[in-house]
Parts: C-alpha cells; structure tokens; sequence
DNA sequence: ACAAACCCTGTAGCTACTATAGAGTCAAGC
DNA sequence: GCTTGACTCTATAGTAGCTACAGGGTTTGT
C-alpha cells in the first residue's frame, strides 16, 4: 500500500490519529499529500518515520531530542558524534531520575515505618513524622520542582 | 511573627509568591487575612501548612494526596488506616516507576553500545538500532504514555 | 517627592499529548 | 435517492504543577 489515510497509519503504528497530527504540527512528520477532500495522504517513508518517532518516545526522549535524531535520520553523511552525545545525556536523565526515586523510596519506606496500625491520626506516626520533619526547615525540591510517574 | 506578607512567607518557607497563591486557589492553604491594600497577612499555621505541602511535595506526592493527608490533619480525632494506606499506593507507585525507567536505562545502555566512534550517521549503530528496532513494529507505550525528569 | 521593592489580578506558557465540538466526506445498505 | 455509520478535517480546551509575564496599585526608605 503506497499511499494511506491517517486511520490506516494510527493503526499501522499503534499511534492515535491526533498524536500523528500533532508530531506534524510540531514539524517531526513532514506534511504529506492530501487528496482532494483534504485527507491526509501517507507513504512507506511516513511509516518508517512515524516509528522511528514512536521507537524514541518508548525510551523516553524528549520531542527535542528526537527533533535532532531525525535531522541526522536526514543527513546520512553527518559524522555521528552528536548521536553518541546525545544517548550519553539521556541515559544521564534516567540513572539520575532513578537515584532521586531511590532516595525518595527510602525516605518513604522510613516514614512508613512510622505507623503500623490503625489509629486516631493525632497519634499516627506517618503524620508526625510529615508534621514534624516538615517543622524542621528547608525541604528543597529543586527550582524546577518533581514530575510524577 | 504572627502576621506576615506573602514575601516573607515565601522566603521563611523556601516556596515561591505564585506557588502560595496557587495552592491558595487549589485549595490546599486556606485564604488568609487581608490588610486594607488587599494584602495577603499569614500566621504560623498558614507557615505550618505550607511547610506540610512542600515536604509531600518532596516526597513526590500530587496534591490531590496532599489535599487527603491535610483532611487528615484538619480532623486528628479519625482514624488513620486511609493515611497509611495512600503512604503504601505512593510508595508503589515510586517502586514501580524505578523498574520502569531500570529498564529503560538497560535499553539505552544496549543501544549506546552499538556505536563507540564518530562516523557518518548512514554507519552510526545507534541509529541503526533504533531505525532497525523501530521497523520491526509494537513499540508500546501505554495510552498515558510517558513523563520526564 | 520619588524610586525601588513589594503586592494585586489575570493570563499565557511549559510537555506531550488527549478529548471534545462542529463540520465535511465516503461507502454500504435499503 | 437517502440514510447510517465510520471516517476525516480544523480549532480549541484540558491534563499537573507550577513559572513568568503584563499592567496596575502600595509601601518603604532617602
């Protein structure tokens, strides 16, 4: 099939259709042909593109990231340092995501600790324990502050 | 103290003037006094509050958990097995979001291993890994997808 | 008297989508 | 020929938790 609609490329990719419209608002599809209606027209090389996208997003890279991925995707003969550089960064995110989820998880589990029945909440431990660290100053989530997830 | 302006509540709690409004409009801090200028005037337990806010808030929690743990410290005669079991879900949620990204970064190691030296891209492992991978379908990310940081 | 530093409300921006509203298009069935 | 349903289009608003304006008023210090 050299030419589909945008239903048979979702599908064909496991993307939703308004997810497919907006990495083409975001200039990471190019736009594609239209038939006289006005429905998007898709190609094989839309396809490949669209997973290479999808691929990126399942490791968890940015739209940015991904944005200088395909303009090397683009320029087969770029020497491919920036590639290397870039998948060093990312891997940087995550190890350092999952260090500040660990201690979080610590910290957590700690609290947790704190109350092991059920009881009135004045003498729960899990709320002392928020009250009471909380009393003691200067909690820092950074200038950026936490995602979830 | 037993008064003070939006700005000196900020700076004793290390949260920034929008941050204290808006949690004002969340609902989370209750609206406090006003001068005659239609300045916001805080007591100690406004700083209380918003001190038990940002020490969740470090520990991750959405503010809809936060909104039930201060329900909690708004009634202390109830009775607590709710507080710990939403400590236990947050901490699941922490668990399970650590094995997910453990795993991402084990992909991203694999991938970064395919590619050690500066060549063009038409050669680069990497970007043949994630164009190969990525043709040979299902990628998935769930209907939520993903976050960041 | 005047400037700097504070405060107010309201709005738009961030990420990567998702979900609606309201309209047009197309194929199949009767 | 007409209807029904599945598809498509654009444009807009919503999600979380802020952050950053714009465009005003107020207070404080010299």
């Amino acid at each position: 099939m050299p030419s589909m609609k945008i239903g048979a490329l979702a599908s064909t990719t496991g993307c939703q259709v308004q997810t497919i419209r907006y990495y083409e608002q975001q200039g990471l599809l190019a736009e594609p042909a239209r038939t006289g209606a006005n429905y998007r027209l898709y190609d094989d090389a839309h396809v490949e593109r669209l997973r290479f996208i999808r691929h990126c997003r399942s490791l968890d890279m940015s739209l940015d990231e991904i944005r200088v991925l395909l303009r090397f995707r683009d320029a087969p003969a770029e020497n491919c340092a920036r590639v290397n550089e870039l998948l060093d960064e990312h891997v940087g995110h995550v190890a350092r995501r999952i260090a500040e989820l660990q201690a979080l998880e610590r910290q957590l589990k700690e609290l947790r600790g704190l109350c092991s029945i059920a009881r009135p909440v004045t003498d729960c431990g899990i709320m002392r324990g928020l009250t009471a660290k909380a009393r003691r100053g200067a909690t820092n989530l950074g200038t950026h502050g936490r995602s979830r997830h």
